[in-house]
DNA sequence: TATGAATGAGGGTTCATTCAT
DNA sequence: TATGAATGAACCCTCATTCAT
């Protein structure tokens, strides 16, 4: 339990790196030395430096995969649910520029296999999105596009925010996944907002 | 003159093999040997393997600055201007993977002056657009959230197809553009599409 | 005394590693988790890595410079001692692939007082044949030639079989020693086998 | 071409250290300072450490190997043959102290591919001169034994000698072989020297 | 213009060993 | 007796870069 704490904390402390520098340019020695500790440590909690990314990418995706399904299996309208989703979105990837700086930067430095792996929990949280756009689809509830471009559409307008959304700004977290919701859902000729 | 051309033919090399690998994972010799050419001869092209890349992205932010510019200054109505955007977005970042790839991916291996550079065109590049929606806002036209918000709204769902759009799939540059369009302009619960 | 059953167990398995894979690539790790230990737990019973090499080799040299005393010291023919030599050395270093693999594979890794040990150990073993042989020499019972060279020579002649002779194969110990007794004492032109 | 030269001499201050230390305990570095070079250029010349001694070992291997065919294609009588097998192994591997040393304690440090390659080639050596042997044992000029076996005692007495032959003690190089050939042929028990 | 050769800094990783418990 | 944790010294190798030619 001590052993997992640590791989935690070196964790956090990788996390930071690799959001500042990149993966790549972060060495092994540098995640050693921010944790006061010998780079040889490191090897004893971590197979690989690749495994320290492994371990930050998977935990991000369960727990987000998670959440969504949460979203999903729960007993309201689809329309409250796709209000859920975004806010959830905005709120893990939007809003925080770690955690999708962390996806965006450095998934090309996981190795194919686990690489695959993250895809996979990728995907499996967009279809949790794009089954219910798929059956508010087919109640005609929304426009007659396909869902999972429509899901893409909304992650890619939602998430893109890591890069520009500045937290100390005038717009807190709510707002901006309010104004991704109008947006989504009624789009900027709507004016009533 | 062969000099320039010279330059041209080692960016679209490197741009192949950085967008494959990643800017940090290319060798100098990787670019040199698909070039046909000794790795020392690149020295004499570009000062820095890091040039190679500040080249390249430059090319690519200077072309599209130029026809964002271009549609910014046409004499149109401002809603015509907002299908040009979305449909030339597309088209340069949504629907080539290489673009938007290289410069997500490899942005933070650029030195930090020209990674400033890059951001700076790329200010520019998203101000010619925040100013067509400030304009049709003051107008009354459009919702009354911030420009600058909606046009990184804008950009993030148009250009994060650069990773899930198959440009062999059923969908066309064209009609994705269509869709996010309409998608921006009337949101999804509008149904007539 | 389950300190020294264990240091015997440790040998062993150290023993079958070393063979497999070379004392320099044989990890203290790898020794401990054949023995279902911890590592840190070997240094209780011994001092270095190099020290199971040395009680290996050393326990290897005790038991055959004892066994070839044993012969030296028997009241036979100086002839039928040879036999026994022959015998003996075929049964301990020819046909058994560990011992003389561990010693020519690995001697190299001793430190230089233990590798002075074990040659002293060699020379003590060799002169016990040598002395024989000096004395056969003396009665003009065999060829004039330097005993400690057809000692050497004879040794060369029957260890070697550690490397191609295989003991699944149509020739046993015995006749291997027969084999070799034949060569060193007749030659192969004398035909009457 | 002074490239091949270069690689040569790295060859040939890599045997020495090879020799002296063995293949494990010599590092990178340590060929790199006694040829006076850094140690990455070592890496322009050959693709890796072992890539040293498997060019090193090769080389013996077919130097001795043509030099064996020679003989073996003579058209001399075959017990001349056998002589001249002895006269060459002893000056190859008997009274020099790298050849035998270098295959002897490296030979485990090779790749398996390269392990195997050497092994070929070995093995053809030897079978060069069992088939001599065969072919005498067939006209019912030797012994009845078999033929390999006796060519790996002869190579076993002959080649031992560089653990412990002293080139500058009072036996010539070629005072040895007529030991090796009167013991192999004779046997020690004939006293006509 | 172009190349062969060289270099130096550093990167990931390994491993024997130690030490507090 | 035994272990988990830590360390430090290396080690092999890579790579951008330089320089004489």
């Amino acid at each position: 339990m001590p052993k997992q704490q640590k791989r935690r904390e070196i964790c956090q402390i990788a996390t930071r790196l690799f959001v500042e520098k990149g993966f790549e340019k972060t060495t092994i020695r540098d995640i050693a030395k921010a944790g006061h500790m010998n780079s040889s440590a490191l090897y004893y909690y971590f197979e690989d430096k690749e495994a320290i990314l492994y371990e930050i990418l998977m935990e991000i995706m369960d727990t987000s995969l998670e959440q969504m399904r949460e979203i999903a299996q729960s007993e309201v309208l689809p329309k409250e649910k796709i209000d859920a989703v975004i806010k959830l979105h905005t709120r893990i990837y939007g809003v925080d520029p770690v955690r999708m700086g962390l996806i965006v930067f450095n998934q090309k430095s996981l190795s194919v296999e686990h690489w695959e792996e993250l895809k996979d929990k990728q995907r499996a949280y967009s279809d949790l999105v794009a089954r219910i756009l798929k059956e508010m689809r087919e109640r005609g509830e929304i426009v007659d596009i396909d869902p999972t471009v429509c899901t893409f559409a909304l992650f890619g307008m939602v998430q893109w925010a890591f890069g520009w959304y500045n937290p100390k700004g005038a717009i807190s977290p709510d707002q901006l996944s309010d104004i991704f919701t109008h947006i989504f859902t009624k789009g900027i000729f709507d004016k009533q907002s």
